[in-house]
DNA sequence: TAGATTGTTAATCGATTAACAATC
DNA sequence: TAGATTGTTAATCGATTAACAATC
């Protein structure tokens, strides 16, 4: 007994629900303010069918005849992901990926803010990482405490990943998306997002015939 | 009729087979010679016995009673997702993330090379992206011909990157990764995996509880 | 041999999709 | 009204998993 009466939402549908997102901020961004879910299947490659039950599960959004309205479907997933409100980030690593996703603007536009950027190089600690000066690693308990922080960014090299993830879950960290190659394992309570991106380069290498790849080795 | 007799293999089994890659060459480091499903299932969160399933889409690479060999499974996987060449990239995109990408080890480590970084910036061209110096965009079509290269990496805003997309596609790239948060799109032939960062923060973003999200988000 | 673990079948489970009545 | 498009059902499809005989 949770109190919810909220049914389980398959993760596929909650997977596409940003991919949605992306689509209609881009159609608002152009002027349109309505959407069918023919046109939107178009866009991101989501059978229509699909999209109008995805949708189902969180209520009735569209109107029968016309389409979807742009704005109220952007609020209304934003609504469900959680997005509509100013979510801090705890990013943790501060080399070149790091600055990457900490200098990043499409994360204040789509609601998210970096609050602080830890390290635990001491040649690195008190540099600039976006707006922010890179603090020491060790300061990661209070950081999440006093700014009710729930998400921990993950860019460290691959050998230090997990005991990141193990101090920030202890920490109260909820969420973590973690960019290193490792696979992190963190305690119930906690979820982490592994998104290796060598590993979806592999995953798409697949697709490439086994011709063009010998092609493209050539002689090393 | 294509010459083939290979059984079409579902998505999500090529999805893993790098993560259980990832995991293999970890243990491998670790001096582990074998290694059985149900392990590799604890390391990966992957069920045991769509661990197993998975690689008989392949053959057999196990032995009853033992577990499968490390060194030998890794070489399987390495060949059938033909990573086990080296496989070149050309990188657009010079700014923060895509120089990021440009001095990232892990690529080398696990068979990728890129061997170009192009920027429509002049500013940015002749500058250092790792170890290479950042060319003219309007290289790429001369790149990709003379260095064989069938991939190509995405690392430019939003608005540029469906016009970078077209432009690979029509040089002869055949996979495209793409960081960017426009959902780009290709013809036939080519593939494109649009991988953006703040799309995965938004899915992983729903599974924090309603009072979290109102908690952290505080006064702004 | 006894114990362990694979390869594989068969059952389950869940997700996708086509189709269409409802309705704007 | 005629045309369009949603919401929803029911059928299909495919992926996951439990179970176990084969075998190291």
């Amino acid at each position: 007994m949770d109190g919810s009466h909220t049914v389980r939402i398959p993760e596929g549908v909650i997977e596409r629900l940003p991919v949605y997102l992306g689509v209609l901020l881009q159609l608002r961004q152009e002027g349109y303010t309505t959407v069918s879910s023919a046109r939107l299947g178009e866009l991101t490659n989501v059978n229509p069918a699909q999209i109008r039950r995805d949708l189902t599960h969180f209520g009735q959004f569209g109107k029968r005849g016309v389409g979807y309205d742009t704005f109220t479907l952007i609020d209304r997933i934003q609504s469900i992901l959680g997005s509509n409100l100013v979510n801090r980030i705890v990013l943790v690593g501060a080399g070149h990926l790091g600055s990457a996703i900490a200098a990043y603007e499409g994360l204040r536009v789509r609601g998210f803010r970096v609050v602080a950027v830890l390290d635990k190089d001491p040649t690195k600690i008190g540099t600039r990482a976006g707006d922010l000066v890179v603090r020491d690693i060790e300061d990661l308990e209070r950081i999440v405490r006093e700014q009710q922080t729930h998400i921990g960014v993950i860019a460290v090299p691959t050998d230090a990943a997990q005991e990141v993830a193990d101090r920030m879950a202890a920490a109260g960290i909820r969420v973590i998306l973690n960019y290193s190659s490792a696979m992190v394992r963190v305690p119930d309570g906690a979820m982490v997002h592994n998104t290796d991106p060598v590993r979806e380069l592999l995953h798409t290498l697949y697709y490439l015939s086994r011709a063009e790849k010998i092609a493209a080795a050539g002689v090393e």
